[in-house]
DNA sequence: TAACATATGTTAGCCACTAACATCGAGGAG
DNA sequence: CTCCTCGATGTTAGTGGCTAACATATGTTA
Protein backbone atom coordinates (compact mmCIF):
# COMPACT_ATOMS: atom_id res chain seq x y z
CA UNK A 1 0.00 0.00 0.00
CA UNK A 2 2.97 2.35 0.90
CA UNK A 3 4.35 1.77 -2.35
CA UNK A 4 1.22 2.38 -4.08
CA UNK A 5 0.52 5.49 -2.63
CA UNK A 6 4.04 7.11 -3.37
CA UNK A 7 4.55 5.81 -6.94
CA UNK A 8 0.74 5.13 -7.94
CA UNK A 9 -0.88 1.15 -8.53
CA UNK A 10 0.78 1.03 -12.21
CA UNK A 11 3.87 2.65 -11.89
CA UNK A 12 4.63 0.30 -9.00
CA UNK A 13 5.98 -3.07 -10.16
CA UNK A 14 5.13 -6.36 -8.16
CA UNK A 15 9.39 -6.99 -8.25
CA UNK A 16 9.01 -3.63 -6.30
CA UNK A 17 7.02 -5.17 -3.59
CA UNK A 18 8.34 -8.17 -3.29
CA UNK A 19 12.14 -6.16 -2.53
CA UNK A 20 10.18 -4.11 0.06
CA UNK A 21 8.45 -7.53 1.28
CA UNK A 22 12.13 -8.77 1.27
CA UNK A 23 11.06 -11.96 -0.39
CA UNK A 24 10.98 -12.51 -4.26
CA UNK A 25 8.59 -12.03 -6.45
CA UNK A 26 7.31 -15.39 -7.11
CA UNK A 27 6.34 -15.51 -3.15
CA UNK A 28 4.26 -12.22 -3.96
CA UNK A 29 2.49 -14.34 -6.47
CA UNK A 30 1.34 -17.31 -4.14
CA UNK A 31 0.18 -15.12 -1.76
CA UNK A 32 -1.98 -12.86 -4.34
CA UNK A 33 -3.10 -14.40 -7.52
CA UNK A 34 -2.92 -11.15 -8.70
CA UNK A 35 -1.16 -7.60 -8.48
CA UNK A 36 -4.60 -6.32 -8.12
CA UNK A 37 -5.65 -8.69 -4.77
CA UNK A 38 -2.38 -6.69 -3.23
CA UNK A 39 -4.85 -4.04 -2.82
CA UNK A 40 -8.48 -5.90 -2.75
CA UNK A 41 -8.43 -8.00 -0.31
CA UNK A 42 -12.66 -8.48 0.18
CA UNK A 43 -12.94 -10.10 3.45
CA UNK A 44 -16.17 -8.25 4.38
CA UNK A 45 -18.06 -10.80 2.25
CA UNK A 46 -18.83 -13.08 6.06
CA UNK A 47 -20.27 -9.99 7.94
CA UNK A 48 -22.40 -8.50 5.26
CA UNK A 49 -23.84 -12.63 4.96
CA UNK A 50 -24.98 -12.63 8.31
CA UNK A 51 -26.31 -8.90 8.24
CA UNK A 52 -28.43 -9.66 5.35
CA UNK A 53 -29.39 -12.91 6.59
CA UNK A 54 -30.54 -11.74 10.21
CA UNK A 55 -32.45 -8.45 8.78
CA UNK A 56 -36.41 -9.18 8.53
CA UNK A 57 -37.38 -11.25 5.87
CA UNK A 58 -40.27 -9.34 5.62
CA UNK A 59 -38.85 -6.36 4.11
CA UNK A 60 -38.79 -5.44 0.72
CA UNK A 61 -35.67 -6.81 -0.86
CA UNK A 62 -33.68 -3.25 -1.12
CA UNK A 63 -34.51 -1.65 1.84
CA UNK A 64 -33.43 -5.07 3.37
CA UNK A 65 -30.20 -5.60 1.63
CA UNK A 66 -29.47 -1.98 1.65
CA UNK A 67 -29.80 -1.48 5.35
CA UNK A 68 -27.69 -4.23 6.34
CA UNK A 69 -24.79 -3.26 3.97
CA UNK A 70 -24.95 0.44 5.53
CA UNK A 71 -25.34 -0.93 8.87
CA UNK A 72 -22.28 -2.75 8.58
CA UNK A 73 -19.93 0.46 7.50
CA UNK A 74 -21.57 2.15 10.19
CA UNK A 75 -19.86 -0.72 12.39
CA UNK A 76 -16.25 -0.45 11.10
CA UNK A 77 -13.95 1.37 12.84
CA UNK A 78 -11.96 4.30 12.85
CA UNK A 79 -8.53 2.58 11.41
CA UNK A 80 -11.14 0.22 9.52
CA UNK A 81 -12.26 3.24 7.49
CA UNK A 82 -8.75 4.90 7.31
CA UNK A 83 -7.60 1.63 5.08
CA UNK A 84 -11.05 1.58 2.78
CA UNK A 85 -10.22 5.00 1.77
CA UNK A 86 -6.88 4.04 1.05
CA UNK A 87 -8.00 1.83 -1.20
CA UNK A 88 -11.17 3.27 -2.82
CA UNK A 89 -8.78 6.56 -3.38
CA UNK A 90 -6.45 3.92 -5.26
CA UNK A 91 -9.12 2.58 -7.32
CA UNK A 92 -10.07 5.74 -8.76
CA UNK A 93 -6.75 6.16 -9.42
CA UNK A 94 -6.03 2.95 -11.75
CA UNK A 95 -8.60 1.64 -14.31
CA UNK A 96 -7.75 -1.91 -14.00
CA UNK A 97 -8.11 -1.69 -10.49
CA UNK A 98 -11.77 -0.16 -10.79
CA UNK A 99 -12.23 -2.97 -12.57
CA UNK A 100 -11.69 -5.47 -10.55
CA UNK A 101 -13.10 -3.91 -7.76
CA UNK A 102 -16.77 -4.46 -9.69
CA UNK A 103 -16.08 -7.90 -10.07
CA UNK A 104 -15.40 -8.69 -6.55
CA UNK A 105 -18.22 -6.44 -5.50
CA UNK A 106 -20.22 -8.67 -8.27
CA UNK A 107 -18.87 -11.91 -6.12
CA UNK A 108 -20.21 -10.60 -3.14
CA UNK A 109 -23.14 -9.96 -4.80
CA UNK A 110 -23.53 -13.54 -5.91
CA UNK A 111 -22.54 -14.59 -1.93
CA UNK A 112 -25.77 -12.16 -1.00
CA UNK A 113 -28.21 -14.09 -3.61
CA UNK A 114 -26.74 -17.36 -2.72
CA UNK A 115 -27.99 -16.93 0.92
CA UNK A 116 -31.18 -15.89 -0.30
CA UNK A 117 -32.17 -18.42 -2.54
CA UNK A 118 -33.86 -20.76 -0.97
CA UNK A 119 -36.03 -18.54 1.00
CA UNK A 120 -38.50 -18.74 -1.84
CA UNK A 121 -39.25 -20.82 -4.74
CA UNK A 122 -41.09 -18.45 -7.09
CA UNK A 123 -39.60 -18.92 -10.64
CA UNK A 124 -38.25 -15.21 -11.01
CA UNK A 125 -37.31 -15.11 -7.22
CA UNK A 126 -33.55 -15.66 -7.82
CA UNK A 127 -33.99 -12.66 -10.99
CA UNK A 128 -35.66 -10.72 -8.42
CA UNK A 129 -33.02 -10.96 -6.04
CA UNK A 130 -29.89 -10.47 -8.29
CA UNK A 131 -31.40 -7.34 -9.76
CA UNK A 132 -31.79 -6.33 -6.65
CA UNK A 133 -28.96 -7.02 -4.71
CA UNK A 134 -26.80 -5.05 -7.41
CA UNK A 135 -28.52 -2.29 -6.85
CA UNK A 136 -28.05 -1.91 -3.29
CA UNK A 137 -24.03 -2.93 -4.17
CA UNK A 138 -23.87 -0.28 -6.78
CA UNK A 139 -25.68 2.32 -4.64
CA UNK A 140 -22.98 1.46 -1.81
CA UNK A 141 -20.16 1.36 -4.33
CA UNK A 142 -21.00 4.86 -5.72
CA UNK A 143 -21.43 5.99 -2.40
CA UNK A 144 -18.25 4.96 -0.76
CA UNK A 145 -16.75 6.68 -4.04
CA UNK A 146 -18.33 9.58 -3.21
CA UNK A 147 -17.17 9.35 0.23
CA UNK A 148 -13.63 9.36 -0.79
CA UNK A 149 -14.24 12.30 -3.22
CA UNK A 150 -14.79 14.42 -0.16
CA UNK A 151 -12.09 13.61 1.70
CA UNK A 152 -14.27 11.47 4.35
CA UNK A 153 -16.29 14.41 5.30
CA UNK A 154 -19.77 12.29 6.36
CA UNK A 155 -20.15 9.18 7.67
CA UNK A 156 -20.03 6.48 4.79
CA UNK A 157 -23.01 4.35 6.63
CA UNK A 158 -24.74 7.25 6.59
CA UNK A 159 -24.19 8.06 3.18
CA UNK A 160 -25.65 4.68 2.09
CA UNK A 161 -28.51 5.16 4.01
CA UNK A 162 -28.71 8.39 1.92
CA UNK A 163 -28.47 6.39 -1.47
CA UNK A 164 -30.95 3.88 -0.91
CA UNK A 165 -33.45 5.95 0.18
CA UNK A 166 -33.03 8.12 -3.49
CA UNK A 167 -33.18 4.59 -4.80
CA UNK A 168 -36.54 4.49 -2.98
CA UNK A 169 -37.59 7.88 -4.20
CA UNK A 170 -36.69 7.63 -7.78
CA UNK A 171 -38.39 4.15 -8.29
CA UNK A 172 -42.12 4.74 -9.55
CA UNK B 1 -14.66 -13.63 -32.70
CA UNK B 2 -14.61 -16.90 -34.65
CA UNK B 3 -11.33 -17.78 -32.66
CA UNK B 4 -12.44 -16.57 -28.98
CA UNK B 5 -15.21 -18.72 -29.97
CA UNK B 6 -13.63 -22.02 -30.94
CA UNK B 7 -10.95 -21.56 -28.74
CA UNK B 8 -11.98 -19.57 -25.60
CA UNK B 9 -10.60 -16.13 -24.90
CA UNK B 10 -7.81 -16.75 -23.18
CA UNK B 11 -5.93 -19.75 -24.88
CA UNK B 12 -6.12 -17.30 -28.36
CA UNK B 13 -3.46 -15.10 -28.30
CA UNK B 14 -3.41 -11.39 -30.13
CA UNK B 15 -0.95 -12.84 -32.65
CA UNK B 16 -3.21 -15.70 -33.69
CA UNK B 17 -5.81 -12.86 -33.84
CA UNK B 18 -3.64 -10.65 -36.27
CA UNK B 19 -2.34 -13.57 -38.36
CA UNK B 20 -6.21 -14.85 -39.28
CA UNK B 21 -6.38 -10.87 -40.01
CA UNK B 22 -3.46 -11.17 -42.17
CA UNK B 23 -1.66 -8.00 -40.35
CA UNK B 24 0.72 -7.56 -38.18
CA UNK B 25 -0.02 -7.54 -34.36
CA UNK B 26 1.06 -4.38 -34.07
CA UNK B 27 -2.00 -3.45 -35.95
CA UNK B 28 -4.22 -5.25 -33.71
CA UNK B 29 -2.97 -2.96 -31.36
CA UNK B 30 -3.16 0.42 -33.29
CA UNK B 31 -7.46 -0.24 -33.98
CA UNK B 32 -8.00 -2.02 -30.44
CA UNK B 33 -6.16 -0.17 -27.14
CA UNK B 34 -6.02 -3.95 -25.33
CA UNK B 35 -7.09 -7.53 -26.49
CA UNK B 36 -10.77 -7.25 -24.52
CA UNK B 37 -11.55 -4.26 -26.25
CA UNK B 38 -11.81 -7.36 -29.67
CA UNK B 39 -14.72 -8.20 -28.02
CA UNK B 40 -16.49 -5.05 -26.60
CA UNK B 41 -16.63 -2.81 -28.39
CA UNK B 42 -19.29 -0.48 -26.88
CA UNK B 43 -20.57 1.73 -29.61
CA UNK B 44 -24.02 2.02 -27.99
CA UNK B 45 -23.49 4.96 -26.26
CA UNK B 46 -25.33 7.89 -28.26
CA UNK B 47 -28.22 5.83 -28.80
CA UNK B 48 -28.88 5.70 -25.22
CA UNK B 49 -28.16 8.80 -24.71
CA UNK B 50 -30.85 10.30 -27.07
CA UNK B 51 -32.95 7.31 -25.46
CA UNK B 52 -32.84 9.15 -22.13
CA UNK B 53 -32.45 12.65 -22.98
CA UNK B 54 -36.43 12.60 -25.14
CA UNK B 55 -37.97 10.80 -22.22
CA UNK B 56 -40.65 12.70 -20.16
CA UNK B 57 -38.77 13.98 -17.52
CA UNK B 58 -41.31 13.99 -15.31
CA UNK B 59 -40.82 10.18 -14.62
CA UNK B 60 -39.10 9.56 -11.98
CA UNK B 61 -34.82 8.53 -12.70
CA UNK B 62 -35.09 4.24 -12.46
CA UNK B 63 -38.49 4.31 -14.96
CA UNK B 64 -36.54 6.73 -16.93
CA UNK B 65 -33.83 5.35 -17.76
CA UNK B 66 -34.41 1.69 -17.27
CA UNK B 67 -37.31 1.79 -19.76
CA UNK B 68 -34.65 4.11 -22.35
CA UNK B 69 -32.63 1.27 -22.06
CA UNK B 70 -35.38 -1.40 -22.31
CA UNK B 71 -36.74 0.45 -25.25
CA UNK B 72 -33.27 0.49 -26.56
CA UNK B 73 -32.90 -3.14 -26.53
CA UNK B 74 -36.22 -3.47 -28.23
CA UNK B 75 -35.19 -1.64 -31.26
CA UNK B 76 -32.13 -3.86 -31.87
CA UNK B 77 -32.29 -6.03 -35.31
CA UNK B 78 -31.97 -9.72 -35.16
CA UNK B 79 -28.39 -10.02 -36.66
CA UNK B 80 -27.24 -6.83 -33.60
CA UNK B 81 -29.15 -8.66 -30.70
CA UNK B 82 -26.96 -12.04 -32.13
CA UNK B 83 -24.09 -10.29 -31.53
CA UNK B 84 -24.62 -9.25 -28.26
CA UNK B 85 -25.86 -12.57 -27.21
CA UNK B 86 -22.34 -14.18 -28.79
CA UNK B 87 -20.52 -11.29 -26.82
CA UNK B 88 -22.38 -12.01 -23.62
CA UNK B 89 -21.33 -15.61 -23.72
CA UNK B 90 -17.59 -14.87 -23.90
CA UNK B 91 -17.83 -12.16 -21.49
CA UNK B 92 -19.24 -15.08 -19.25
CA UNK B 93 -16.37 -17.37 -20.04
CA UNK B 94 -13.89 -14.76 -19.01
CA UNK B 95 -13.43 -13.12 -15.85
CA UNK B 96 -10.79 -10.41 -17.32
CA UNK B 97 -13.58 -9.72 -20.08
CA UNK B 98 -16.47 -9.50 -17.35
CA UNK B 99 -14.18 -6.89 -15.42
CA UNK B 100 -14.41 -4.76 -18.51
CA UNK B 101 -17.84 -4.71 -19.36
CA UNK B 102 -18.72 -3.63 -16.23
CA UNK B 103 -15.88 -0.89 -16.52
CA UNK B 104 -17.63 0.03 -20.28
CA UNK B 105 -20.87 0.03 -18.41
CA UNK B 106 -19.74 2.51 -15.71
CA UNK B 107 -18.10 4.70 -18.84
CA UNK B 108 -22.10 4.93 -20.31
CA UNK B 109 -23.43 5.57 -16.64
CA UNK B 110 -21.27 8.39 -16.23
CA UNK B 111 -22.41 9.61 -19.88
CA UNK B 112 -26.04 9.46 -19.05
CA UNK B 113 -24.95 11.06 -15.89
CA UNK B 114 -23.22 13.98 -17.60
CA UNK B 115 -26.28 14.34 -19.97
CA UNK B 116 -29.31 15.06 -17.54
CA UNK B 117 -26.72 16.66 -14.85
CA UNK B 118 -27.70 20.09 -15.76
CA UNK B 119 -31.69 19.43 -14.87
CA UNK B 120 -31.42 20.23 -11.44
CA UNK B 121 -29.47 22.15 -9.74
CA UNK B 122 -29.80 19.93 -5.80
CA UNK B 123 -26.63 19.48 -4.07
CA UNK B 124 -27.44 15.88 -4.50
CA UNK B 125 -28.59 15.66 -7.74
CA UNK B 126 -25.60 14.23 -9.38
CA UNK B 127 -25.32 11.65 -6.70
CA UNK B 128 -29.16 10.69 -6.85
CA UNK B 129 -28.45 9.98 -10.70
CA UNK B 130 -25.37 7.99 -10.18
CA UNK B 131 -27.43 5.73 -7.89
CA UNK B 132 -30.56 5.42 -9.96
CA UNK B 133 -28.19 4.73 -13.13
CA UNK B 134 -26.61 2.37 -12.08
CA UNK B 135 -29.17 0.61 -10.30
CA UNK B 136 -31.17 0.57 -14.36
CA UNK B 137 -27.50 -0.50 -16.14
CA UNK B 138 -26.81 -3.65 -13.45
CA UNK B 139 -30.38 -4.19 -13.99
CA UNK B 140 -30.19 -4.31 -17.76
CA UNK B 141 -26.88 -6.25 -17.42
CA UNK B 142 -27.97 -8.71 -15.17
CA UNK B 143 -31.39 -9.31 -17.13
CA UNK B 144 -29.08 -9.70 -20.61
CA UNK B 145 -26.97 -12.41 -19.06
CA UNK B 146 -30.22 -14.18 -17.97
CA UNK B 147 -30.90 -13.92 -21.33
CA UNK B 148 -27.91 -15.68 -22.50
CA UNK B 149 -28.52 -18.03 -19.64
CA UNK B 150 -31.94 -19.11 -21.07
CA UNK B 151 -30.60 -19.04 -24.77
CA UNK B 152 -32.01 -16.21 -25.68
CA UNK B 153 -35.33 -17.30 -25.53
CA UNK B 154 -37.22 -14.39 -23.87
CA UNK B 155 -36.46 -10.97 -25.78
CA UNK B 156 -33.74 -8.72 -23.90
CA UNK B 157 -36.40 -5.50 -24.25
CA UNK B 158 -39.02 -7.50 -21.97
CA UNK B 159 -36.65 -9.07 -19.62
CA UNK B 160 -34.76 -5.41 -18.87
CA UNK B 161 -38.89 -4.21 -18.35
CA UNK B 162 -39.31 -7.29 -15.84
CA UNK B 163 -35.99 -6.51 -14.24
CA UNK B 164 -36.91 -2.64 -13.72
CA UNK B 165 -40.56 -3.68 -12.63
CA UNK B 166 -39.06 -6.04 -10.05
CA UNK B 167 -36.42 -3.20 -8.74
CA UNK B 168 -39.92 -1.01 -8.33
CA UNK B 169 -42.09 -4.09 -6.60
CA UNK B 170 -38.59 -4.58 -4.10
CA UNK B 171 -38.36 -0.59 -3.13
CA UNK B 172 -40.05 0.10 -0.08
C1' DT C 1 7.43 15.02 -59.88
C1' DA C 2 8.24 16.07 -55.20
C1' DA C 3 6.76 16.46 -50.56
C1' DC C 4 3.90 14.89 -47.21
C1' DA C 5 0.65 12.22 -44.33
C1' DT C 6 -1.16 7.98 -42.94
C1' DA C 7 -1.23 3.11 -42.34
C1' DT C 8 1.57 -0.77 -41.54
C1' DG C 9 5.70 -3.65 -40.44
C1' DT C 10 9.97 -4.82 -37.56
C1' DT C 11 12.59 -5.05 -33.64
C1' DA C 12 13.56 -4.83 -29.04
C1' DG C 13 12.07 -4.53 -24.62
C1' DC C 14 9.02 -4.19 -20.04
C1' DC C 15 6.17 -6.44 -16.99
C1' DA C 16 2.48 -9.59 -15.17
C1' DC C 17 2.22 -14.18 -14.56
C1' DT C 18 3.31 -19.51 -14.80
C1' DA C 19 5.77 -24.00 -14.68
C1' DA C 20 9.52 -26.85 -13.26
C1' DC C 21 12.84 -27.81 -10.44
C1' DA C 22 16.13 -26.79 -6.44
C1' DT C 23 16.69 -25.54 -1.57
C1' DC C 24 15.98 -24.90 3.10
C1' DG C 25 13.97 -25.22 7.66
C1' DA C 26 10.71 -27.12 11.16
C1' DG C 27 8.64 -31.03 13.18
C1' DG C 28 7.88 -35.99 13.81
C1' DA C 29 9.48 -41.05 13.88
C1' DG C 30 12.80 -44.05 15.03
C1' DC D 1 20.37 -37.32 18.02
C1' DT D 2 19.52 -38.59 13.27
C1' DC D 3 16.86 -39.13 9.43
C1' DC D 4 12.82 -38.21 6.83
C1' DT D 5 9.16 -35.63 5.21
C1' DC D 6 6.68 -31.75 4.02
C1' DG D 7 5.64 -27.08 3.47
C1' DA D 8 7.27 -22.59 2.26
C1' DT D 9 10.53 -20.19 -0.45
C1' DG D 10 13.91 -19.28 -4.17
C1' DT D 11 15.70 -19.67 -9.10
C1' DT D 12 15.34 -20.00 -13.83
C1' DA D 13 13.30 -19.91 -18.05
C1' DG D 14 9.54 -18.94 -20.61
C1' DT D 15 4.71 -17.03 -22.45
C1' DG D 16 1.93 -13.35 -23.74
C1' DG D 17 -0.04 -8.57 -23.44
C1' DC D 18 1.52 -4.22 -24.53
C1' DT D 19 4.72 -0.09 -25.82
C1' DA D 20 8.39 2.66 -28.08
C1' DA D 21 11.37 3.70 -31.84
C1' DC D 22 12.37 3.47 -36.19
C1' DA D 23 11.71 1.81 -41.08
C1' DT D 24 8.77 1.19 -45.09
C1' DA D 25 5.02 1.65 -48.21
C1' DT D 26 0.95 3.76 -50.23
C1' DG D 27 -2.01 7.34 -51.41
C1' DT D 28 -2.75 12.54 -51.59
C1' DT D 29 -1.70 17.14 -52.41
C1' DA D 30 1.15 20.96 -54.13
Amino acid sequence: MRLFLEQGFEATTVNQVAEAAEVSAMTVYRHFPTKEHLVLSDDYDPDILELVRTRDSGEPLVARIGRALADGLSRLSAPELDLLLRRIRLMLSAPTLRARLLENQHATQTAVVAALRAERTDPDWEFRLRICADACFTATTTALIRWAETDGAHRPGELVHRAIDYLAEETG
